[in-house]
DNA sequence: CTGAAAGCGCTTACAG
DNA sequence: CTGAAAGCGCTTACAG
């Protein structure tokens, strides 16, 4: 109805094909451009009547202004960008989802920019890629977003951004925190709760984070419940199926395995799963299995993993949400996103 | 070197935090602006000397276009938009990097757009995105892409498109062919080349010309070997997971089971998995499976699954690099890319 | 609360 | 092969 069709008569003297400009609008409602534009821009200095005539004319002639024009007249696009150096492609699907939920009915639109960072390079094609676009922001997903040196890119050429990591990493600027000790808490108090003590832990690599938020939330659960971890216990893995298999192999195809290993992702739960399918044993009757992300792949194993989930929708629409309040207004600067605890099929207390 | 950074001296009275514009490099290089346009374009009516003389000036102040001018002058951003309607995450990022691949150093960035095929606005949905952001073109997905409305829709306002699809849509417009029916054809014949004679199909939805395609392949290339599938050893699914499962439950817990079973997709291998671990069917012995897609849970699935590999990177790439190929240029219509199947560990000759 | 002028950084249409 | 003028559709800075 509102929508302007080709098909439609053209009552204001508009042409057909072409879509309405500020000047139409202008010239039809009897007002300046400048008004126009005032009501575009949600400015308070137009009065109540004029505002609502010129937004009737709009909605009838289905007119939304050019992001490009706006966008070279503000000297900054309508766009936001993601910038990401994550393989797991569910994690990416979902923080994109829940960024384009954010958007959803703004002039703004999500363009992508995976990059490697560990490629030398890389913080120059963020700011290339800022820069060029005029970005109006930027999300930083994880790891990227824990780069400090990305961070201070940002900060020199005056791109706002958000960053999504799972602690609190400054004061200053906007985050999402995602909590992963709390998730990694909730693993542990399960597991001592079905009567585990012979527990392992693989945990990602030192380098992120996320891994080192996850691996302190679980020993620091166990601990406050007297049970430590030995040093033989603990194995680093990199996040990935295959480093899952390696730490696999040197818990379980020794003499004594534990009777529950938690591990900090899925990807490496499943490496898991598959060197102790191999050796014979039964998960979960003799073994119990934790992973973290509540990937599809959870579900998928057999028996289906009880995981940690992230609410990584949530998270990338709040990390959107905040990039595009407008600016005089009141910005939390941290918001929170907490982890919690599915449970499935991979888990049963220890033989005795 | 070629890019000013802020500490570097400003030779040419550039103002220091301030980029090169249009006019900069005009009166730089003793030039009009419209040469430089010119040179900007790739135009041939410029002496060589001429665009020597400025494309060195461009790299030494670290000129480029500002891509909202240009936009608004050309009446088309450059954004690519890539509209998909798919749950299967890893195939969606995949995509996403093989466009990027192509728009890697052109003045082009990708916008994504996911939708809901199923829900009665989204056409209306893809129209907007396209009309407001003034898109250069757009890259159509599965199952989008087979939508006859969608590409009526953007005939009619003019928006070019690349159209990925199982097999060749029309004539008329630009698409990338992923010829799933040889694909399927492989699988079929790696089975028979077992010894595989009881053989069963679990098809996707009849909706999407991929589930067809894949269909037509495999029985196409059985019956060229004189195997005839029944119906009973055809059961269509949902491409899910549970509708795997549900369809190993009609194929495995009867009392005549297969030997081996083709599935359309990997997800729906995975169910194949959970009822055969839990009815203790061992894969391969009992039971070969060869999945569709190639997708991580291949390899995360133990025994490791065979499957299809559909080199979806390339495709994205391809689809991508058709859209911004310059307007004049001889444009190829279709572009191939062919699957190929990737041997693991889930097969091997029928017990007899 | 409202508006006329100038400008954002490019390209198009025309002229030479 | 090159250029001066006008325009793309908006906003900023200023004035009232």
């Amino acid at each position: 109805m509102s929508l302007r069709s080709k098909t439609d008569p053209s009552p204001h003297g508009l042409t057909k094909g072409k879509a309405a400009t500020i000047n139409d609008i202008a010239r039809l409602s009897g007002v300046s451009k400048k008004t126009v534009s005032r009501i575009i821009n949600n400015s308070p200095l137009v009065r109540k009547d004029t505002r609502e005539k010129v937004e009737a004319l709009m909605r009838e002639v289905g007119y939304t202004p050019d992001p490009l024009a706006r966008g070279l007249a503000f000297r900054r696009s309508f766009l936001i960008g993601m910038v990401y150096d994550n393989p797991t492609a569910q994690y990416i699907v979902d923080m994109q989802y829940g960024a384009l939920d954010a958007l959803r009915g703004s002039s703004f639109e999500l363009v992508v920019h995976p990059c490697d960072s560990r490629s030398p390079g890389y913080i120059d094609g963020v700011r290339r890629f800022v820069q060029q676009q005029k970005l109006h922001g930027v999300i930083l997903v994880p790891r990227a977003s824990e780069d400090q040196a990305l961070v201070d890119m940002l900060d020199e050429i005056g791109c706002r951004f958000t960053r999504i990591a799972s602690l609190p990493l400054d004061e200053t600027s906007q985050m999402v925190v995602t909590h992963d000790r709390d998730g990694a808490a909730e693993a542990a108090d399960y597991l001592l709760s079905l009567g585990h003590r012979d527990i392992a832990l693989v945990t990602g690599p030192s380098a992120y984070r996320s891994a080192h938020e996850r691996t302190a939330g679980f020993i620091d659960a166990l601990a406050k419940r007297g049970i430590e971890l030995p040093p033989a216990r603990i194995v680093e893995a990199g996040y990935t199926f295959e480093s899952g298999v390696a730490a696999a192999e040197k818990l379980l195809l020794g003499k004594q395995r534990p009777t529950a290993i938690f591990t900090g992702n899925d990807e490496m739960a499943a490496g898991i799963y598959k060197v102790a399918l191999r050796a014979g044993i039964n998960i979960p009757r003799q073994l119990s299995i934790i992973g973290y992300d509540d990937s599809p792949l959870a579900s998928r194993l057999w028996p289906s993993l009880t995981s940690v989930r992230r609410h990584t929708r949530d998270t990338g629409r709040t990390a959107a949400a905040m990039l595009i309040q407008p600016d005089g207004q009141a910005v939390m600067q941290h918001a929170s996103v907490r982890p919690h605890l599915i449970v499935r099929d991979s888990c049963q207390p220890p033989e005795d």
